[in-house]
DNA sequence: ATTTCCAGCATACTTTTAGTAAGTGCAAAA
DNA sequence: TTTTGCACTTACTAAAAGTATGCTGGAAAT
């Protein structure tokens, strides 16, 4: 008797498009902790896999693949000779700290909420 | 060659562990549209189940469950003959409208901004 | 001459998450 | 009396995401 799955296609549509769309980006795993990492400026893709604890070389190069993809970040290559390549966040990824920012502050209020019902 | 992957522990702790913890939970598909539903009121079950569509009952029973741990909202029982269910958001779970705003304002802000490239 | 560094790619594999289908118990409506 | 609504649960399948490992190829260091 559930079979509300797009039965007959979207009609109410209610449900924040732009929201899923975003979220669905940034709740990937990473995502924003290397973005997060280039807000100090440009890096280089070793660095960046030493600054980021635990990641995989194949992960960082995928989620690199798909910030430059969405637009927020910009992929210099510097040397052919030893490869050196830098990634640099566009303003739309600079922007993006507003929302970590958002989220840290939420995460941190509903610590301090929690630890007083305590 | 690579095996950073959690070789000799943390050591470094760099990566905002804060964010990892709250992205991991709010990434998840649905959560934060439901959370969105709420923030109107308290709502039943089934008011849910047909206000976003797509979702599945299973999926949302399980997202209301792992709301309720985290403390975001408080299930209220307020009928068993006709079984009654209302879930209400807590004040960290109205809180999070926050973090809802700034992904709706940067997603907006980046669209604009990729329009404008072009 | 061999190893290391750089920036990855390819492949195979495991784990996690999402989605589908069906069933539960109880009460009231048809 | 069979059906319907409510708020779920259980079992299963499919798809997505993540991990592990090995490899490339040129240049510089040992």
């Amino acid at each position: 008797m559930n079979k509300n799955a797009k039965e007959h296609a979207p009609s109410s549509e209610s449900s924040c498009n732009a929201y899923r769309l975003a979220i669905e980006f940034i709740g990937k795993r990473w995502t924003g902790i290397i973005i997060y990492q280039l807000f100090e400026g440009p890096k280089r893709y070793h660095e960046l896999l030493n600054a980021i604890d635990g990641i995989s070389d194949r992960l960082l190069s995928e989620r690199l693949k798909d910030l430059e993809q969405e637009g927020l970040l910009r992929k210099h290559v510097i040397a052919d000779a030893p490869k050196k390549v830098e990634y640099e966040l566009t303003p739309p990824g600079y922007e993006f700290i507003e929302v970590f920012k958002a989220i840290m502050d939420w995460a941190e209020k509903k610590e301090a909420y929690l630890n007083e019902l305590m």
